[in-house]
DNA sequence: CGGTCGGA
DNA sequence: TCCGACCGG
């Protein structure tokens, strides 16, 4: 659920600044790590790498953001991935189809010496694997940041935090978390503001949506937002062909979706799907506690075993200390 | 992505 | 001081 959503959503969101972004935010780790894993790379394409060849954008990404959040009054949470849901095998497959071919088509374009296109491939070819989520929870354990095992989708359950009031919001670059029941979702959570699209780069900035803001905004129930999503593709379905935003918007306020799915696709049960937005697996089973980054775990982490340069690291784990003495640190963490 | 450095 | 280019691992 991505562009299709975008244009229906362009007045219903409020743009700010990061002083008024403080509070404690879920982060959905599997968005955040794959952006990482997609975009710190080597002109060609190659993943920031250990000498033994393990990849390491993916830490690199966590270390600096989640300093940068700290540094403005953001405590996170990341929030993890457990088993998904039945149906979502079929979307598992064909990503998985994708990152085969764009891994093919990385070697072919390095081959022909097209930069751009390698770039653009390997980048398609990010895979979230075993060594990427445990290499995570561990730099996040010794930085003193809590992370969440969801039992089934992250986004999920970090709606279910924010309803609870254990987080101020949810922070994601999809949409999903608002179909979930998020009530306040923050996009384009990133310091520097700036994305490089085509070569271009551009300014972003945060921007938050507030799902009860979002549903007078469009006029639509939450159930109706749901249904808006399953018209124009889920994680969890394709979509119906032809059918984006607006004309989603507009059969569902009509009433229409029962039908619209009944003609267009009659072999599909959107019911699952429906039924899983509205009350997915959650859990309560987990602790929030911020604490001092370990300083020498992190360096022997990084330093030693993933060949991080100790200056960069100490200064960023640095800014976090001036930041903790400013409050007194056990107020602060 | 985010840090750093050098040139305007 | 601000911005673009480049580097990190």
């Amino acid at each position: 659920m991505g562009v299709a959503i975008r244009d229906i959503l362009a007045d219903c969101k409020e743009t700010l600044t990061w002083d008024e972004l403080s509070g404690t935010a879920a982060v959905d780790a599997h968005n955040a790590l794959y952006q990482f894993l997609s975009i710190i790379r080597q002109p060609d394409g190659t993943p920031l790498m250990n000498d033994a060849g393990e990849i390491t954008s993916h830490l690199s990404g966590i270390l600096f953001r989640t300093v940068n959040f700290l540094e403005m009054g953001i405590k996170p949470v990341f929030v993890f991935d457990g088993k998904p849901p039945e149906f979502k095998q079929e979307t598992i497959e064909e990503r998985r189809l994708a990152r085969t071919k764009a891994d093919e088509a990385w070697k072919a374009a390095l081959r022909e010496g097209d930069m751009e296109e390698a770039y653009r491939q390997a980048s398609a070819s990010s895979r979230i694997d075993s060594h990427v989520i445990t290499s995570s929870h561990e730099l996040l354990d010794l930085l003193g940041i809590p992370w969440v095992q969801a039992p089934s989708e992250g986004e999920a359950q970090a709606a279910y935090m924010v309803q609870e009031g254990k987080v101020t919001y949810s922070v994601s670059q999809d949409y999903d978390s608002l179909l979930f029941g998020s009530p306040v979702l923050v996009r384009n959570l990133t310091v520097s503001g700036r994305r490089k699209i085509r070569g271009r780069t551009i300014t972003v900035n945060p921007e938050r949506i507030v799902l009860s803001a979002l549903q007078k905004c469009l006029g639509v129930t939450r159930e109706q937002l749901i249904e808006i999503g399953i018209l124009v593709g889920t994680d969890f379905n394709p979509g119906i062909r032809g059918i984006g935003g607006k004309t989603a918007l507009k059969i569902v306020r009509s009433g229409a979706f029962d039908s619209v799915i009944a003609e267009k696709q009659p072999e599909f049960d959107p019911d699952p799907i429906r039924e899983f937005f509205l009350s997915p697996p959650v859990t309560d089973d987990y602790t929030l506690e911020w604490r001092a980054p370990d300083v020498e775990g992190v360096v022997e982490m990084l330093c030693g075993r993933y060949d991080f340069s100790e200056d960069r690291v100490r200064s960023a784990l640095a800014k976090v200390s001036v930041k903790a003495a400013q409050k007194t640190l056990d107020a602060w963490f």
